[in-house]
DNA sequence: ATGACCGTCTCAGACGGA
């Protein structure tokens, strides 16, 4: 199985690049965040002629996320947004079976700045996610939460810890509350392979950011524990941050037995 | 340097992003 979370900001914009690495690496199932898409004018059509069907939650000009799978796969029990999410309908979350596997892409809210209604509010997100996790895992099944978390987990996936002390992204509440999903039974893919590496997933396209090297590891794979022991690979397409309207966040790819 | 970049919506500039 490989398994890719991109969030492409903006799928409309990012459609070339999509299709593109869709043909380099045929994953099994994408999840996607920001497509920022109307939910008429998502591109089932231009997928399809690339081989993948899709379960997308479109909300308009912001967020947006979805879960591509290869058509002979299909996406089953389609389920969007979050149970108890601190704003409704704002694109964040969508479900789907693959398989034998359920599959969750979301887009975090960003937070914006420490002691707003904003923070508040990312906090309240990863709560009902931890419930939602919780409730996932009882059913049983391999299950994967993919998505942009909008938090470096730790100091060695942020080029600067100091420079974000004020900042949000790796405050100390939000790092307890991925800590809080986690622990409802989800390991962290990349850090279970690669335990010493830097491994960025964004980097900001003021500045020269990406060419300095001043990126964060904000996009994760979330795995549950059968599919944790079977990882083959865990790797960051850093390429797609190049190139031709590239997005401010790269792929990361998953792949197990 | 009080900003710098990119995308969206609406039409030159705001808002969001992290």
């Amino acid at each position: 199985m490989r398994l890719v979370t991109w969030n492409v900001n903006s799928l409309r914009v990012r459609l070339p690049r999509v299709l593109e690495f869709l043909a380099e690496h045929r994953p099994d199932v994408l999840c996607l965040q920001e497509t920022k898409t109307d939910p008429t004018a998502f591109p089932h059509a231009e997928l399809a002629q690339a081989g993948y069907v899709a379960a997308d939650h479109s909300g308009g000009r912001w967020a947006g996320v979805a879960v591509l799978a290869k058509e002979e796969l299909g996406v089953a029990d389609v389920s969007s947004g979050l149970p108890g999410e601190a704003v409704q309908d704002e694109a964040r979350w969508v479900e789907a079976t693959v398989g034998d596997l359920r599959v969750v892409s979301t887009y975090v809210p960003n937070g914006r700045e420490l002691a707003s209604v904003w923070y508040a509010q990312k906090l309240d997100f990863f709560a009902a996610m931890a419930l939602r996790v919780r409730r996932l895992r009882t059913a049983g099944g391999p299950l994967v939460v993919a998505g942009d978390m909008n938090v470096a987990p730790a100091d060695i996936d942020v080029y600067d810890p100091a420079a974000f002390v004020t900042s949000t992204h790796t405050s100390e509440p939000e790092r307890t509350a991925l800590l809080a999903v986690q622990a409802e039974g989800l390991v962290d893919a990349y850090r279970q392979l690669h335990p010493d590496d830097v491994g960025y997933t964004w980097w900001d396209y003021r500045q020269g950011h990406f060419h300095r090297g001043f990126g964060l590891r904000i996009d994760l794979t979330l795995v549950s524990p059968e599919i944790a022991e079977r990882l083959t690979r865990v790797g960051i397409e850093r390429d797609y941050r190049k190139g031709s309207r590239p997005s401010d966040h790269v792929p990361l790819v998953a792949e197990w037995t």
